[in-house]
DNA sequence: ATTGACCTATGTCTAAGACATAGGTGTAGC
DNA sequence: GCTACACCTATGTCTTAGACATAGGTCAAT
């Protein structure tokens, strides 16, 4: 099978597919001919295995040391654990992050929505976002 | 002023300083004996525009496109309600992206406090990760 | 043999800085 | 003046996980 068929049957790009092959991730044969790559079934297995961990939040280096640990014949399975409590506690963070950032996002527009447009003075650029509560202070005095 | 008291003063790093300096959002003065940058008045409440305007979300290519509208004396107002709801939008759908993200992962650690640790055989790399629910389906059937 | 639609590998690009490196500054002690 | 030494600087490279652009290859229909 060529990259595009892989790709297909696992619901990601080609390019994706591509990406993984040229990091090692698979390594399938190559025509010597054209240079077109040929995933083998295995080939296959292991790509379904990389978009599972993948959607499990796993970075693609995660996914590289928990195969190496694999087929060094050693259980991966607590570093899998190990991981993922690890990439669940970034993943909490970015979502704290993400709320407090839609909240300021919300605020300003609604703040907005009661404030004219104005054309920039000397000492302003944009007046909304300027003005807008929680604005940046300076840390001038000391 | 140079970078790194400029940097402290609005509770950034040096490194983004710079890297605004380098992509010209900020264009202080070189000293052409050492090549160092001296960071004026208005650099700085330039550099504080940035950083509000970041921390509602915009890109730092939106913030460059708003400074230069207001450096023409046109309102960036409209273009910043626009940009603004475009990136809310944007937003919005990490957030449930990660929200269900989370989920899979809270998922597959309870799973897994009930699975014993296995070592890898042929057909498999971790079987944790393989046998978790919503696993990659193949789609070699057709 | 030629067309044309589709496919391929490879190289480059992305966002927003972080990091590494080599070299400059400035004060203290001599 | 000179030397240490802590701290600072500019510049270049690196990061993630692919997307995109390009030049060229494949293959069935003509």
């Amino acid at each position: 099978m060529r990259v595009k068929e892989v790709a297909e049957r696992l619901g990601v790009t080609a390019d994706t597919v591509r990406f993984y092959t040229r990091i090692r991730l698979l390594n399938p044969n190559t025509n010597p001919h054209n240079q077109y790559k040929e995933y083998s079934h295995a080939d296959v297995e292991r790509l379904k295995f990389v978009v599972a961990a993948r959607s499990l939040g796993f970075t693609v280096e995660d996914i590289t040391t928990i195969i190496a640990k694999a087929e060094d014949h050693q259980s991966p399975c607590p570093t899998v654990r190990q991981i993922i409590e690890k990439r669940l506690e970034e993943t909490e963070r970015q979502f704290q992050d993400l709320i407090a950032l839609r909240a300021r996002m919300s605020a300003a527009i609604a703040q907005w929505e009661d404030t004219p447009d104005r054309v920039p003075n000397g000492h302003m650029i944009c007046h909304m976002i300027e003005n807008f509560a929680g604005g940046v202070s300076d840390d001038t005095e000391k």
